[in-house]
DNA sequence: TTTTCCAACCAAATCGTTTTCAAATTAGAG
DNA sequence: CTCTAATTTGAAAACGATTTGGTTGGAAAA
């Protein structure tokens, strides 16, 4: 059904149906009410692509995609979806083509060239992001998941890494643990960086000093949770704690402790960082884990917001939000034992 | 830059360079290389909205996204994107607005009338899936992700979840296992039923008995597979050996395993379903776990290629893909203990 | 009564392509 | 050299909406 024959059943022109159905004020409550009703009567609903050529709008955000799979992707997008599901809004999943650098710009660059969507989500930013000066420059809408300290405008959410880290690290530090190792994600991004801050402003704050050879980084794997633990935990001067960077690198620890015949919870402690996933929850670990905590799913909602208020021209530079994160203290840590 | 324009700074008509640029044969060779070139140079690429409008094609595929933010769908996703990339195809993600069901008709029917899709890709179908017959019945081009014994022709590409879990439970009957448990996964789904069967017919064809106690079924959740396996272990006369559905079920129920104080590949024997992810394998399981083995992003992969095809006019009818599924034999697997 | 204003509606131009149909050019045949 | 056929090219009409710049009729103001 087209605007053209909708109209004529109802004895209107297109132009005040169009008018109509997207809620311009000049046509009488009366007559909106009765399109709106004999819309939804006789099926009719604008042509997107239609639509779409016309005002200019794509109607759709766009999310590269790394080409490594993290599993926190799922989650975020279901929580942009639950927003933008209101708003006709579709989310485009583009794929990073290769891992190449510059192959990335050019991803970047055709995306805002083709007219595909109204705006971006970047991910896991680094300090000093080309992909954001790219952006800016182009003049894409767009919004950093994370941070960047890069000179140039832009939206920015983020959860707050570095004082996750350093209540965690200050915590063990209260139960008396000064071997303290950290396993942070990639080198690079700009999470990596704050977590790394709150570990050792934790530690300086308190007069532990620090051992480089505590800390070791990578992705977010159970194999390199493993590899890392049992690495620190043969070392001469073993940690008695362990501050993890995700629930993945968790498992990876849990079984390097009890592969060395030690025990979580007493022999060793460990924190880790918990995205909320449905399926594996911190609670549900053996022994249960402390864990700082911040839900990606509702980043990804709050996201989705945000951009969309970006799209309809709320300035980027009102919008940036820093989210606490929560300790939930479990059974994988205790005091140091002596 | 317009179409008008780029045509006009060539010295062509707008006509002849579309030809040229879509690969239509009635442009010489020299002006189709001439115009390829340019449109590099001078930066120009059609407008999206517009081609979509005039062609009625959309440019995408659609995928409904569970509200359970199944872990599996990031790699699948990944897999359709590598694929798509080279096409100028999107992935369009659909959330499931609420999980009552009639409102999922609804979500079908809204995505297949806006036109933003052309085609859609069905997870998890049922034995007498509804959506398929609808999306049938509204001539919508699809592909199922899984099968369905529904009457009516589609397109699908499923794993041979059957054999699968026939030669697990074999190959633990063979190793003189007669107690064997089976977590299968959301009842409902054909392939539960799939792995059902082939769970009955090994046990069957080898004389051994079968036990409904030692059925069970729900999310794969680390936590399900912790619930049942300990439940089950706690029986009279408990299970020496446990097929698990996935690899969150799998920690589950190591975690169940070692609570009791037994121990994975001596009392308890476990094979699991691997999608293969990055981020969490099987190798890396202490002790390391016998799968049934399939890549989720290779289906994911190959069901873009599919799907492409359909959209290009080749018949469902034609598109019937099952996967063998590979059993991989590690620890977790031993005889049985007297 | 005449004028002004406003609310409610509409005709037609427009967005940037693709594609139909027709025209122009070139090549080949007689 | 002409005539026909084959090859290249173009002009203009879609595609289905939005939006600019009206028109209309009636109420309020003069």
């Amino acid at each position: 059904m087209k605007l053209r024959e909708f109209a004529k059943q109802l004895g209107l022109s297109p132009t005040t149906v169009s008018r109509a159905l997207s809620g311009y004020p000049e046509v009488s409550e009366v007559t909106r009410a009765r399109v709106a009703e004999e819309a939804v009567r006789l099926g009719y609903r604008p042509n997107v692509n239609a639509v779409r050529l016309k005002t200019g709008r794509a109607g759709a955000i766009g999310v590269v995609m790394g080409r490594a799979g993290e599993f926190h992707f799922a989650e975020f997008m279901a929580g942009m979806a639950e927003r933008l599901v209101a708003e006709d809004t579709d989310i485009l999943v583009i794929p990073m083509a290769d891992p190449d650098h510059n192959d990335e710009m050019q991803l970047y660059r055709r995306l805002v060239e083709s007219q595909r969507v109204d705006a971006i989500i970047v991910h896991s930013p680094r300090p000093n992001d080309e992909r954001i000066a790219l952006l800016h420059r182009l003049g894409m809408p767009f919004l950093v998941h994370g941070r960047s300290d890069i000179d140039v405008p832009h939206a920015w959410l983020d959860i707050d890494n570095e004082g996750a880290v350093r209540r965690a690290t200050s915590h063990l530090i209260d139960l008396g643990h000064t071997r303290i190792a950290m396993i942070n994600g990639r080198p690079g991004a700009t999470y990596a960086l704050h977590r790394d801050k709150g570990y050792r402003d934790a530690l300086q704050s308190r007069g532990v000093e620090l051992d480089p050879q505590l800390i070791a980084s990578g992705n977010f794997t159970d194999e390199l949770g493993f590899r890392f633990a049992r690495s620190l935990l043969e070392q001469a001067n073993p940690p008695t704690a362990i501050v993890a960077g995700s629930m993945m690198t968790a498992l990876g620890v849990y079984r390097a402790v009890r592969s060395l015949g030690l025990q979580v919870g007493r022999e060793v402690s460990v924190i880790a960082h918990d995205d909320v996933f449905p399926y594996l929850t911190a609670d549900n670990m053996a022994p249960s884990l402390s864990a700082t905590r911040s839900s990606m799913r509702a980043a990804g909602t709050r996201c989705a917001d945000l951009v969309l208020q970006l799209v309809s021209g709320r300035s980027p530079l009102e919008i940036h939000e820093l989210w606490p994160v929560e300790l939930i203290l479990r059974e994988s840590t205790a005091p140091v034992q002596r």
